[in-house]
DNA sequence: CTGAAAGCGCTTACAG
DNA sequence: CTGAAAGCGCTTACAG
């Protein structure tokens, strides 16, 4: 069963035949696919007619070669596989982005890279003028490749950059400390007094501003801010610092989690040691993911909107490409909802 | 803060600037950058030069028009993005084909569509010769548009094709039903006797033969094989169907379960019942996913070396892709990894 | 082993 | 509103 493929593959169309077929010009035929104003609409129509008789699609390369653009946008992922595939939240990030780019002209380039830089390869890719624009998902402190990126192509960026002097991003973010102290008021409102919080990396932007709203209102409210795990945002992190922090203390009956994901591996611990959620200890999550309703105990948390953002990182990108003003934040909102964890 | 973007993007050097830095012609620039053997050393080592010194990276457009190959190939998944991106299985299988394209030109263009077909838009895209080839992961009975795209360009698909005759193709796979059986043969010499299976989606291939090697095993035992419960490989599904079948038969004694997602969701119901597992009930899944292990029963589960069917896929396709020969079926070996869940 | 020349299929000023 | 012509940056026979 060994064989080599053999593709009869009709040469296709050109802007030539459809010239032809419709008796006009290149010129003229080109101005109607792309949306030419100027062409007088009986001739729109014969050309249109023309280019549905033949099934004419444009070459791309040889738009872009002529046209410097490319009509492609990247998506990056500085993260390993396992991890972007593992974590919902991304899912819904790459369907807003999907859906956002279907009426538009451009395709998508996935470009997973490592959590610290992209590979040469990628690298080059992106710098060598192949794509028209990028979207980042998930950067850390240390990818200071994006900076470079960022003078060269227009990229929008998920979350917050973690170091915003250094180049002037557009990014599409929640309020996330705000989103955290919310969370967090609500475990006081319902009578915790030892809370803790299950953060997220600490080079990352938006994990920071959720311990930060943890922190500022438990201080708020003359409570201890001790209490404090970091896990990588995967279930299998949470599950530990959740160990980790009823090890220093058993008496803790409230925990501010960063993510769903680790929410839930938290609260596989909690179950395992046989402690009683909601009833010894409140957890509140961070993100609304379809995983926070999949749980025994289902998981009270912060929604955010996450495909919404993937919608707006890609129009605002359309937008850069076009040339139109675009502010640099958008910040969407959150919203804690509650359920049976808290 | 609103603001339009300015590219500053300086004119990249073409190879024309490089050959007139070396000395040489557009012609030998060309062959050095496709590694052509015909070239003397002592040329290439000063094309190189050239090429460093000038930071050259080669117009993918042009070089697409000139030479009618894209280097793009496209990831096709007809999947909602909230089960593509739920499941491990396939966050391996990507990793695999962005492993073996590291070393390759080719890019990896992203497809989500839905189930049942692609839009018009992605359609028009494929068939457009955008790509040079295309890898389809998870398709399901319904799709006959990938016969098309297959008589277009050369394709590889993920799973053994549900309709084989209808177009000769290339694809990588595990042997399901052998798996399978492995795993139900597991049950019985563990004492079980009354089995059920937790089935996948009817109209793909692969839990098709899943379920075939649950049954014929069974039938060889004089085991009965009416306890079938069918899910879509969701987490969610497979608590559903844990619970349809518990009712049907509240003495069954065994699962096997055609994916580690259901398989979960079947243990949290058991937990969620109070059924001892492994000691009233023996369940098995299907995979070995990273997630097998991070359930409070760690899963027994059938094996298939999901990054390596990922890296087989690209590896064929790039094979293809160069007129080299190609087994039609890449079929890898499964194995039983017994943990405390059978 | 190397170069001059044609051509890939578009877009885009430039005239009219 | 429309067309002729140049050009985008490569590859690839064709000569030599």
């Amino acid at each position: 069963m060994i064989a080599a493929h053999h593709a009869t593959r009709r040469a296709a169309p050109t802007l030539e035949a459809v010239a032809a077929a419709a008796g006009v010009s290149r010129s003229t035929v080109s101005r109607v696919v792309n949306g030419s104003t100027q062409v007088r609409p009986g001739v729109v129509d014969a050309v249109n007619a023309a280019i549905e008789k033949l099934d004419y699609v444009p070459n791309r390369a040889a738009r872009s070669l002529a046209s410097r653009h490319t009509m492609a946008i990247a998506l990056i992922v500085p993260e390993e596989a396992a991890r972007f595939f593992g974590d919902p939240f991304f899912a819904a990030i790459v369907q807003g982005i999907t859906r956002a780019l279907e009426s538009s002209d451009y395709v998508l380039n996935l470009q997973l890279a490592s959590r610290t830089s992209p590979s040469v390869k990628t690298k080059k890719y992106l710098l060598g003028g192949n794509v028209d624009g990028a979207i980042v998902v998930s950067h850390h402190s240390d990818t200071e490749f994006f900076s470079e990126l960022d003078a060269t192509i227009p990229v929008v960026f998920g979350g917050r950059p973690f170091h915003p002097e250094q180049h002037s991003n557009y990014f599409v973010d929640v309020d996330n400390a705000a989103g955290a102290a919310q969370a967090t008021r609500h475990l006081i409102d319902r009578g915790r007094r030892r809370i803790a919080t299950i953060a997220g990396p600490a080079d990352m932007q938006a994990p920071i501003d959720r311990t930060t709203g943890w922190q500022d209102t438990l201080g708020g409210a003359g409570i201890a801010t001790d209490l404090i795990a970091h896990g990588d945002f995967t279930l299998a992190s949470g599950a530990s610092a959740m160990r980790e922090l009823l090890d220093r203390d058993p008496r803790l009956d409230g925990v501010f989690v960063a993510s769903d994901m680790m929410a839930i591996g938290a609260l596989s611990v909690l179950r395992e040691r046989g402690i009683a959620v909601p009833g010894q200890v409140s957890v509140v999550g961070f993100d609304d993911s379809p995983a926070a309703t999949s749980t025994d105990v289902k998981l009270t948390t912060v929604h955010q909107p996450s495909t919404e953002m993937g919608m707006r990182m890609a129009q605002n990108l359309l937008a850069l490409l076009r040339g139109d003003p675009v502010e640099r934040e958008s910040i969407l909102p959150t919203s804690l909802v509650v359920r049976d964890s808290a």
